[in-house]
DNA sequence: GTAATTGCAAATACTTTGCCACGTA
DNA sequence: TACGTGGCAAAGTATTTGCAATTAC
């Protein structure tokens, strides 16, 4: 914080990104192009895409899709990352910065997606199954599903029909 | 209520597998031996399984998968049955015999599957997306992820590393 | 130099659909 | 009879792995 000039967003994604690679490094991680890119996309887009999406991205279309999903697997086994089970279809990723991790309200059918604020109780549940329960390393997975404003209206005209 | 005997856990699984099958006729769907055997199958076992463990089991191995899945389907449609997410690696289905449905407390070493109570406060959030934001048919989807206290102390000598 | 990592291809796993025979209403 | 449903097979989509060449350290 010394520095002369301001710290612009390119440069503490760059440093975020960079803190991230030496840690991974030091735990006996390569710096490889793949791993710098992937954590760099990941720390400029903190939204939770999925594999696919990942490998699409501008920084890492180059790199094979294999690459990605393995360096992806070591991510979250390092708990670096976080899956985000927003859809059945696949799985997301989302790098995980902070302690508090975001929830989601998440439209059906529009895919729309909004963060909401976690509320503390599960948190509580969490520390009473690891101190009471016996359980180990307790996290949570809470996704609201609905149908945003505008896809609410949108199917509104829609019949209830389950046959074929 | 007035019958003679005693509702034997088999009465009272019949009964109310007919209802819900009678239920859907109404609704325009046909009463075939599939929809009744898995109706059954899912009333009697109340916990969540994959389409594959529902196709293999006793009343059902008889039937074919692609069958069991298009049912599924329309009964998930129908809200009849919900979808789970407690396995990344493919969907989780249940019947919903109550408005409250449970919440659970997964391992993620052994699969082992805990109900746990639902905090009121996430029914609170879910009618204030409704009422103050304008989604409509909000739900949500909680799960706790951790070792169980026997897996916790199986895996307490592994050793963390990345690298391969 | 050694071992982790990559790209490519192929295998696996799960889901979804087309088609025609069949069963239900 | 009419149309939803079932079985079978095949296609589609996402995930995972084997292996030889490459790269990081």
């Amino acid at each position: 914080m010394n520095s002369r000039h301001h710290i612009t967003m390119a440069d503490s994604n760059a440093e975020l990104r960079d803190k991230i690679v030496s840690g991974l490094q030091e735990r006996g991680m390569r710096r490889t192009p793949a791993l710098v890119n992937l954590i760099g996309e990941m720390v400029a887009h903190t939204q939770p895409a999925s594999l696919h999406d990942w490998s699409k991205r501008p920084g890492l279309s180059e790199h094979d899709p294999a690459t990605i999903y393995r360096i992806m697997m070591k991510l979250e086994h390092a708990k670096v990352v976080r899956r985000v089970n927003i859809s059945e279809r696949c799985s997301y990723f989302q790098i995980i910065l902070s302690d508090a991790q975001p929830d989601y309200l998440v439209c059906t059918d529009c895919g729309d997606l909004q963060t909401v604020e976690t509320p503390p109780e599960l948190r509580a549940m969490e520390e009473r199954f690891i101190v009471q329960a016996g359980w180990q390393g307790v996290r949570h997975e809470l996704e609201f599903f609905g149908l945003c404003p505008h896809c609410a209206q949108k199917d509104n005209a829609q019949q209830f029909v389950i046959a074929n």
